[in-house]
RNA sequence: GGGGGGAUGCCGGAGUGGCCAAACGGGGUGGGCUGUAAACCCAUUGGCCGAAAGGCCUUCCCAGGUUCGAAUCCUGGUCCCCCCA
């Protein structure tokens, strides 16, 4: 643990992760203080978006500094209009506090790696009892419309139309820093860029009603060259629960990545060292095919998000079907080894008859609905089997197909890999 | 309250009676080059059958209608936008 806890803003400095940061703030975090960060419980599972402000606050952990996580069940229930074009719709209860329980869970296993003790709340304890006159005249007495107006998420908003409702959100946010500084001593706040305002107003709350000065800083939002948001890709978000996003297509996700974005992502989303990071980057550089920087991207994030045990797993699996001679490697796999690398990638029972199955009846219902589709995918040349390529949809796969282990290994394009597993 | 415009495939956006499963662009997918990168090039992108030529089925907000034939015309409905008051 660093002597100077004010250090921290500087080390997210070097990482880029500072968007946006309260006035000396620096001075202010000279001394151990609470820093808070937020989830709403919208949706089932945090997706890779959440890795940067997480990884914040775990540096102020480092440097001393205690993290609050405060599950935003009370707030979830209005909906935060901050980056969205358009009214959502109300949340039930019953999902909402179905998504905490997961979230929660997902919020304790990745701060492990944090060295200190972390504080739980739940807004909900105080929003629900909060009525609406001691609300009116506490806190929506010390904030304009004026002010309220100015803010970007409901500026965007003003033309296309904003719920009462959702125009409030940003009080009760406020409320909760309030309330937090007031009962429990949390001074700063983080978050990604888009709740800046959210913050803010819970900042100049504190100061009209208690006159005190509290903090926040925000990290950029994590944003892909062509300016769209990581990890989102054609077939959906990039989850960090294993039953939504499997660790494998995590791992892939983030080998996948392109030079220009990995110095970014491994100063903003790994804890390595600096100096650590810009050596990786070096070697990188006089050998870019062998991918060094990817993969330590990759397994920083996989061992953060899954685990070492399944960070070996997914690296296995990706070392056997992407490697060279890896048909053979995969006859000679014990059992074991196998049943790993098949968990980790999608795989079908089938029935194989004796007399063989045409290609294209053994791939519909499974790689796709369509038959058109496939056809065109095995005309152009693009499914392998047991990497071999096949073009003729109608090719006869018999038993003699069969690896050992009974199993068939298909490849749709480069990187999409499926075993079929024989049952008969 | 008055006047006007619009709703097309994943998205944007042409098409105003047959040549339209619908131009063009973006995106996706596949292939090439490479490093499981970027950029670039090519192909493909409603479903089904077919080796192919081609055929059949379901689509242009919804419901009816006119016509040999409709995304395109008519009637009714729903939703959206703009201007004036």
């Amino acid at each position: 643990m660093k002597a100077d806890h004010s250090q921290v803003v500087a080390e997210l400095s070097e990482r880029q992760l500072i968007n946006d940061k309260t006035n000396q703030v620096e001075d202010h975090l000279k001394s151990p203080r609470k820093v808070y960060l937020g989830f709403d419980p919208t949706a089932p599972s945090l997706h890779v978006g959440s890795l940067a402000p997480l990884i914040m606050l775990i540096h102020f952990a480092r440097h001393g500094h205690t993290p609050v996580i405060v599950m935003g069940n009370g707030t979830a229930l209005i909906g935060d209009p901050s980056g969205k074009d358009k009214e959502r719709p109300l949340l039930p209860r019953e999902q909402i506090q179905e998504n905490a329980k997961h979230l929660n869970e997902q919020i304790r296993h990745l701060l492990r790696i944090a060295p200190s003790n972390i504080e739980f709340y739940n807004n909900s304890e105080w929003l629900e009892k909060l009525s609406l006159i001691e609300f009116l005249r506490d806190t929506g007495k010390h904030i304009t419309v004026n002010y309220m107006l100015a803010k970007e998420s409901v500026k965007k908003r003003l033309e296309k139309g904003i719920s009462y409702t959702e125009f409030t959100y940003m009080l009760l946010q406020g409320y909760d820093f309030w309330f937090l500084f007031k009962n429990h001593d949390v001074t700063v706040q983080v978050g990604g860029a888009d709740q800046w305002g959210n913050i803010t107003t819970g900042i100049e709350l504190i100061r009209r009603r208690e006159g005190k000065e509290a903090h926040g800083i925000t990290c950029p939002l994590l944003l892909r060259a062509d300016g769209t948001k990581f990890g989102k890709t054609e077939q959906g978000n990039i989850w960090l629960d294993p039953t939504k996003t499997s660790p494998f297509r995590f791992y892939q996700y983030w080998i996948n990545v392109s030079d220009s974005e990995v110095p970014m992502l491994l100063k903003r989303l790994t804890l390595l060292p600096l100096e650590e990071i810009n050596r990786i980057l070096q070697e990188h550089e006089s050998a870019p095919e062998k991918r060094i920087a990817q993969k330590t991207l990759a397994k920083e994030l996989t061992i953060w998000v899954h685990g070492q045990e399944e960070y070996e797993k997914v690296k296995l699996a990706s070392e056997i079907l992407f490697g060279k001679e890896n048909l053979k490697r995969l006859q000679e796999l014990p059992e074991q080894t196998l049943q790993q690398i098949i968990q980790e990638i999608p795989s079908f029972k089938v029935q194989i008859p004796d007399d063989g199955i045409p290609l294209l009846d053994l791939l519909t219902g499974r790689l796709s609905q369509s038959r058109s589709e496939l056809k065109r995918l095995i005309k152009s040349g693009s499914i392998k089997i047991n990497k071999k390529t096949i073009t003729d949809p109608k090719a006869l796969i018999t038993k003699e197909n069969l690896l050992s282990h009974n199993i068939i290994l298909i490849q749709k394009g480069k990187k999409d890999y499926y075993v079929l597993v024989n049952e008969s």
